[in-house]
DNA sequence: CCGGATCCAAAGAGATACTG
DNA sequence: CAGTATCTCTTTGGATCCGG
């Protein structure tokens, strides 16, 4: 994020930094607190270990998350929202709300869309 | 958006339908009201017609914006917000006002380096 | 074993020229 | 003006290998 780029809009600057395919979506699960890299790819079993890795170095790199590294064996790393990182909470619970409204409204569609076949 | 895929917590469904590279900062730029193709491109000059055509087409699917063509010579194609695009207003506004938090921040980070620089 | 790195293929985005 | 077609380049995915 050193490129100097320049934004026709303030929101252009915050999907710079949270833009791109995995990364809200790994925060909203870091919003829950910190978990561990296996934890993540639990909760996330479509992303790859290396877009995994790449998305929490960028987002580390930005600020926006801590790493904390166990020096143990097996080894453990620890991921964690960062103040800049939790300063994003709000978004990122207003993300989660509205994808369960729009997942009840789509089932009602559906639904909508049997009964009209049932009269048909 | 058929495609009947699994979610894993709702924010995936959200960002199926906000995500990819352009679609939020469009958004943006509708919250502030109806706009023409042209309108749109201007306020975005780093987007190609090629990924404008193609955001609009999808957020035009998913119910998101309505797209109105006006049968005239020269064409003329205005987008708005749908009732459904208009409940991610909350998100949007949000998403600016955290950008402008975050490039203040950063400006107060280079000026603070500027700082140190100078009694070095 | 866990977290991460590397290499190569596939998908998505950029540039440009062109159509109604 | 709005949108398409094609070609090129960047980003993402998948398999495999490494260090502790």
């Amino acid at each position: 994020m050193s490129g100097e780029r320049h934004y026709n809009i303030p929101s252009e600057a915050t999907m710079d930094v949270i833009g791109g395919k995995w990364k809200i979506i790994v925060l909203c699960h870091l919003s829950y607190g910190p978990k561990r890299t296996s934890e993540i790819k639990k909760k996330m079993p479509d992303i790859t270990q290396k877009m995994l890795t790449q998305t929490l170095r960028e987002l580390e790199e930005d600020g926006i998350i801590t790493r904390t590294v166990f020096n143990q064996v097996p080894p453990k790393v620890v991921y964690e929202l960062s103040e800049m990182g939790v300063s994003l909470q709000p978004i990122l619970d207003q993300i989660c709300e509205w994808g369960e409204m729009y997942l009840n409204e789509k089932s009602k569609v559906i639904r909508g869309q049997a009964k009209e076949q049932l009269l048909t």
